[in-house]
DNA sequence: CGTGCATTTGAGAAGAATCAATGCCCGTGG
DNA sequence: CCACGGGCATTGATTCTTCTCAAATGCACG
């Protein structure tokens, strides 16, 4: 027994009419089982759709020519994964299961369908796209500027907020799957060097680590030394018009 | 005497009729010329809509609190700018002029009902704008999993790639208004170390240099050294409908 | 009770940052 | 015409963060 899929991302920007929410439910597949390390797509594979997470963390990352590897986002139930290689022949990245997860396929057609037929849907999407894409640019300047231990602290961050949207969080203490090395190749890291920085947070008392479990001590020192802010996102923006106006009104 | 706006970005992935063309000119507003050095828009300024950039080169960038930025993209004409910050009630980026530029206003009004009345049109930004997304993801893993020299390698093929497809390449040679700084910026480096890296790679005999101006004497060269290779994108995707599709068809 | 994965710790090396100075080009103003 | 100043590029010397290599430890699981 499936729940309901979690749409708590296309909703945050704008509330959906019923049909809208349902015309997305009902684009999406039978629910896909991804165990822990599992793969749901890998790099090269054919492009056939979007998925949405229902369950478990995934992470997409992409393989450099030298071996390495990048995590691009740690993914939560309720994102869209796989999106970025709607505009490639060949996925662009690989979707692994970072916990046993559950997603749903949205096939092409369906999304294109979904495109056509509900634009306040589509608008929902191009934000929830534009949201992703403003992690990428944290991320990025997380890498690109700032000293291993800032990046640990946005990263913590990040988590523990986003955590928060899915009641997944617990008095700032949430369960924590990822090994050292993702986490590394997550922020540019080698896992030994993660290592000794969570334990430094540590030390500064930011932070609490049991075995698969992270707990945050100490969340504004955290946020002191995250080299960003929160942002801040809009709701209910006034391009996007109002649901009376959708095309294909249904008759009571 | 402006000429048309340059739509290749938005046309790469599909034919678009002409009215759906002309939808998408009329939705922008008149020119605005920016200097090098001026800004389009500051982080932190009202988001009122996006632009399209006709001539020039622009940088979006983003502040840190402690003083350091990081370039997220270099834009050249035809690109879309400040799409991130729709989702954002105030800008996340700040777009500055590289070159004196030229750019257009696409009114948030102007956009939404773009994305309303052509199904397809909205279709081409969101495959757009995962192309940025994509870009994204490479100057990531570029930044957070390469050395300095191979990150500068990709930069210049990057450019070299997109200059090439808006024809101001010739002979592999281009013009380069970066400063040493800038490219730091944007790859994660310090302007001195930059320095040293492009004298290497010209020492290899990868690159000539003249003041604004780049050649890439070794392409081939330059592309091992990048840590991944070119992206391969979709053309005619079959999830969006064909034209005769469209909504509102106008009758001959 | 091995076996395999993940974490932890140490020592040394390397890559890039930092600090500091110099030179060059070019526009400005005397 | 030339002195001056600002921005940018270049170079050297030094420091420091992070990587690499290596090994030990701990822990879950069959």
């Amino acid at each position: 027994m499936i729940s309901q899929p979690p749409l708590h991302r296309l909703t945050e920007f704008l509330d959906l009419t019923a049909p809208e929410m349902d015309a997305i439910i009902g684009s999406a597949g039978p629910p896909i089982r991804v165990p822990r390390g599992g793969m749901l797509r890998r790099e090269g594979d054919r492009v056939d759709g979007i998925y949405l997470l229902h369950e478990g963390w995934m992470g997409a990352s992409m393989l450099l020519r030298d071996g390495g590897r990048q995590l691009v986002k740690i993914h939560l139930p309720g994102d869209l994964l796989g999106t970025p290689s709607l505009c490639l022949t060949t996925a662009g990245e690989t979707l692994a299961a970072l916990t046993d997860s559950v997603a749903r396929l949205i096939p092409l057609a369906a999304f294109g369908r979904l495109f056509e037929e509900h634009s306040r849907v589509a608008a929902c999407l191009m934000l929830s796209v534009q949201k992703e894409r403003l992690a990428l640019i944290d991320l990025l300047a997380s890498v690109g500027r700032s000293s291993a231990i800032e990046r640990c602290a946005a990263m913590l961050l990040d988590l523990h907020d986003r955590l928060e949207a899915i009641g997944q969080l617990h008095d700032a203490s949430f369960d924590f799957p990822l090994t050292q090395e993702q986490v590394g190749d997550l922020l540019g890291l080698t896992s030994v060097h993660v290592n000794r920085v969570l334990r430094e947070l540590g030390q500064q008392g930011c932070i609490a680590r049991t075995p698969r479990r992270m707990t945050l001590t100490d969340v504004d020192a955290l946020r002191r030394l995250s080299p960003y802010g929160r942002r801040r996102f809009v709701r209910d923006p006034g391009w996007i018009p109002a649901a009376s106006a959708t095309r294909d009104p249904v008759p009571a």
